[in-house]
DNA sequence: GCACCAATGTAGACATCGACTAGATAACGC
DNA sequence: GCGTTATCTAGTCGATGTCTACATTGGTGC
């Protein structure tokens, strides 16, 4: 049973239930219902405003438990159930607003691809218009956004454990609609013709792609970075001038 | 076995567990235990070796399925009753040899390392000795398998799923290994003073390592590769190309 | 006003999972 | 042979995702 732990606040929900186990199959008795639907509202939300059997924004409440268990324990310690629990609502409740736990995970996948976008794109406005720092700053708003939400960062690729929804592929996107805009500048700006223009987007997508994901999920490329928020970024910043000269190319070296 | 089953080769055994339910903590009765145990080995094993109660090489037979299993349905889809399920063997009994289920894919992850150590070992020996020959190899190895082995290779970096033995930690470390190698090669024969090593092979680590996740785990990223696996191929060393005055620089470009 | 309805939430059932336990069996050293 | 140890079986427990039946609510149409 979901009421089995915490006395106070879910005291009510479990002795309605005793209630009901009680009587074996009888019908629920709306005053018990009643007491447990006020008291389970207190338990779920802490202001003084007046309660009602139905949440108010229970969605919303259930992607803010997804991000809390997301940062606690990861991708595979979130259940539903316990995000559930989070929002002070039934173990069956999410299923009326994400149908399953990958509807869930894919919406949250969206708003997170959303977050992404949003500091790609301040991070740009804000850098220095010349080309290459454009780009510079675009791909270390990738790493950073994956260091500072790495369980939405790791959610983001899991893909078996999501549903290609429109919007989820239209936001997915969109970082890579940054970058190719950024190496297109620069081509732009070389006199380039062009060529090798996928070459070179998927050189720099897979480099902060590869760094974020090395950092979060390595320990052996930990020990190469030297530790601290500033240091990374200095790092990856060497290592993006290191292969500046990829972008600028008009044809293979060598 | 006096008791005809052909049809199922558990049948016997649930026989047995009917039999005990039956009789309600009553001693096990060896005869029954015995025609069980037979039966059960004949499922497992489709030689028509002599059975035993012990499976002989359960510790082997676990980590096929887990290789098969990890194919099928990827790492969030193995289970440890699965495994055992596909071994003949009853759910308990990897216990005995990896402990949990972290043990299990700790310990596939660990062979799993060694697997990508063999590839890169075989495909730098049968490089050009050029120092970026071997640089491109290497990485080139390590892509191809990330491709080959795509479970095997998201599995070795869910290190929340596995436990840090000494063995996977130093299993881990080779492919690292690997690479900085090839950037001191490099660096030896540009006449470097060993300036940015640490940013050269993080590039090169970054580089490959990206690639293959993005491959393996990115929807948009597919579309810029050409398919097939000649001009995947390609397509990295192209990138690794672009690349190259990286490895090459004595200092930061611009 | 008011009856109805779709949306939302509760509670229980079910199969399955990982982990733990007690006990059965086999292999091995002496 | 005999005892010790490793291996395997079967049962149990709490937890999970999903499904279903039912309760509650807020709104819509009359």
């Amino acid at each position: 049973m979901s009421s089995s732990k915490k006395a106070s606040p879910k005291a009510p929900l479990r002795k309605a239930a005793l209630v009901k186990a009680a009587l074996v199959k009888a019908p629920i008795r709306k005053t018990a219902a009643r007491k447990a639907k006020q008291s389970g509202a207190a338990a779920r939300r802490k202001s003084a405003a007046p309660h009602s059997y139905h949440h108010g924004d229970l969605r919303q409440a259930l992607l803010d438990a997804t991000e809390a268990v997301l940062l606690e324990k990861g991708v595979d310690g979130l259940t539903l159930r316990e995000c559930a629990r989070r929002a002070g609502v039934s173990h069956g409740a999410p299923a009326h607003h994400f149908g399953d736990v990958r509807g869930l995970l894919t919406a949250f996948s969206t708003i997170s691809y959303a977050l992404l976008d949003a500091r790609m794109c301040a991070e740009r406005s804000a850098a220095n218009p010349a080309p290459m720092d454009q780009l510079i700053a675009t791909g270390i708003a990738y790493v950073e956004f994956a260091l500072a939400h790495p369980a939405r960062f790791r959610l983001m690729f899991r893909h078996e454990r999501l549903t290609a929804t429109p919007s989820l592929l239209e936001t997915g996107a969109r970082s890579y609609t940054h970058l190719r805009e950024c190496i297109e500048q620069i081509d732009a700006a070389e006199g380039g013709d062009g060529t090798l223009l996928n070459e070179k987007t998927a050189l720099a997508w897979t480099l902060v792609h590869g760094f974020a994901t090395l950092l979060l999920d390595s320990q052996g490329f930990t020990l190469l970075v030297p530790p601290g928020k500033a240091a990374v970024r200095g790092f990856l910043d060497r290592l993006l001038h290191l292969s500046s000269p990829g972008y600028r190319a008009s044809a293979l070296p060598e």
